[in-house]
DNA sequence: ATCGTTGAATGCAACGTTGCAATACCCGGC
DNA sequence: GCCGGGTATTGCAACGTTGCATTCAACGAT
């Protein structure tokens, strides 16, 4: 069934060599061997072992995307950018699912995913920004979604801090004054939740509103349930709270349904402030008010960099610190 | 950095092949040589070369997934759950998004993805059902979500025919008389949402009540934003509908939005049961009811019968038809 | 003491491709 | 007619791994 250069070169009554300069288009070929040779491609249905590619060239042509999980959307609107991008670049992404599991981020770490990629895009969860930081990759790395100290690799994310800071001074500036968080992730080392919370109190400060810990909810995971959860207990706590801000639009979804359960009007009994602008949140009713980030900027200059260290790995700069920008999105939530 | 065989057999004072055998652990070999020879591999922080196992062994371990889009709800939760169970059968996953381009269809299944990959899974969505079934794919091949003609390939689906006209008949069941569909794809071949429709009309024909054309509402793509287009030219028509069936959950989203705006209480005023079961219509205001998949199950039964065909290709069974279960789940809109 | 059997370790070759260097050829200029 | 310079084509080797066959040593059975 499958053909190699040797069988097409046979037919064509040429060498391999030569085959395998007409496929490759890089030597000149005379116009009429070329012919002969694609017609011997064509008829023999030939393609290229790529495995045999890779193993001379010493490159896969593969990446690999390691991310908690591919089912939350705004995981998979990154996942389908990056793809997109990936395809534009002639590369392949394979997908590494973590589920938050410490162990797997570090294996994909140690590993570059079993020696098939170029290089990794991971979006750490569970990872201690420290043990990041000190992890020799076993291949060119791209982290996303993290700030810490700097480590050996190249970090993309927009300013946490500064967007969360954003997001709570909007609901300040609309009037609210008992302004509650969910989305803390004490249990985890993970950087992206505090660095969240660090702007929701930095805003709320500057405006001389409390913070109480009774306001901040933690929660396990950052799905819809989770939010609901989080929404429900804070609707339980002494003071019931006049504006919520999500450190995720999921969470903002799942705390959104709650009101309407316990029918509240939103925005007018409670306003909800989400991150990530996912899909989802243009359609909720009503449509959720949200810290979008630059999500095709992320997936560019992640693979951007990735190509930088992968095909110049000579003129090695040091690793960088990418912001992408943000911008804050008001629907009907707040 | 990159160590080989040769490197570590030097520094344990072994052949290559003895170190060969401790990684593979296939042949036997003395305790206290493993020993040292695992030493070495320590030290040196060797990690297999996978082009070179594939090209040697013929076989890549990698698999691809070819769906139009990531970032979709239901495409990202069977993403996910393809990826896992394709991680717990140590298979990596790589993944294509077609956008819905015919050609980009074509290509996957003539090339089979390059030659990386073992086999393919696709969920096509441009082709005909009549090509898909004459084309000879280059790898093994299952297709998810359609049903045609039986061709050179494996496929996974429920049974849409039937889904639709439960989903219908549950409507006809609490009372409404006014029902009409949403997400008719006449412009595509794929054989998925003429399915749905086939079902739909079935149990309309059954009850006796009509679907006129004008009922049925065709969709360019399946994102919300169709369906709500297609349900504000619902209620902009001459009779307003007291029930939607919507082929996707998403498309009942987008539905739901337009009616929430158009002060329609729902389900009181206006019905809407979906299709797919995604997590979000978990948590839409009211929970959208619709008809669920057995996702987990396509997930492993697509796996397994391109496991059966790639590493038993000797007893090649005839191209099978599985039918994976549904049901349908009430929640607030139906 | 000898033979057969098993366990341990090895060498060779091959998977399909491409870089390198070499060869064969043709053409125009002296 | 010879030479230099380019074009077209080729053979060899190597990328890192594993299947096969082989070798060698040790041991128990005869």
């Amino acid at each position: 069934m499958s053909s190699r250069l040797k069988d097409v070169a046979a037919r064509a009554g040429v060498s391999v060599r030569t085959v395998s300069n007409v496929v490759s288009g890089s030597a000149s070929v005379a116009p009429e061997t070329r012919q002969r040779v694609q017609e011997a491609i064509d008829e023999l249905g030939y393609r290229p072992n790529l495995a045999a590619r890779s193993l001379r060239a010493g490159r896969t042509g593969i990446i690999g995307l390691a991310i908690p999980e591919l089912h939350s959307p705004y995981f998979g609107e990154l996942a389908g950018l990056l793809v997109d991008e990936a395809q534009r670049r002639s590369w392949t992404v394979v997908i590494d699912q973590t589920r938050g599991d410490a162990d797997a981020e570090r294996r994909l770490l140690a590993q570059g995913g079993g020696r098939v990629v170029d290089g990794l895009i991971i979006s750490p969860w569970a990872l201690d920004p420290a043990e990041l930081a000190a992890t020799a990759p076993a291949v060119p790395l791209v982290l996303l979604g993290e700030r810490g100290p700097q480590g050996a690799a190249d970090r993309v994310a927009v300013d946490n801090v500064a967007a969360a800071d954003e997001a709570t001074t909007h609901l300040v500036g609309i009037g609210r004054r008992r302004i509650a968080a969910i989305g803390l992730q004490p249990q985890l080392r993970n950087g992206t939740a505090r660095l969240r919370a660090e702007g929701y109190r930095r805003a709320l400060d500057r405006a001389g509103l409390p913070h109480p810990s009774a306001a901040q909810r933690s929660v396990a995971a950052l799905h819809r349930a989770d939010g609901a959860r989080a929404m429900a207990g804070l609707l339980d706590g002494p003071t019931e709270p006049d504006a919520v801000f999500a450190f995720s639009d999921e969470l903002a979804l799942g705390a959104l349904h709650v009101a309407h359960e316990r029918g509240l009007r939103v925005p007018e009994d409670i306003a909800i402030v989400g991150f990530d602008d996912i899909e989802d949140g243009r359609y909720s009713h009503p449509p959720l008010t949200t810290v979008s980030p630059d999500k095709p900027q992320i997936a560019e200059r992640s693979l951007q960099c990735l190509a930088d260290r992968v095909y110049s790995p000579g003129n090695a700069v040091p690793p960088q610190e990418l912001v992408v920008p943000h911008r804050l999105v008001r629907r009907g939530t707040a």
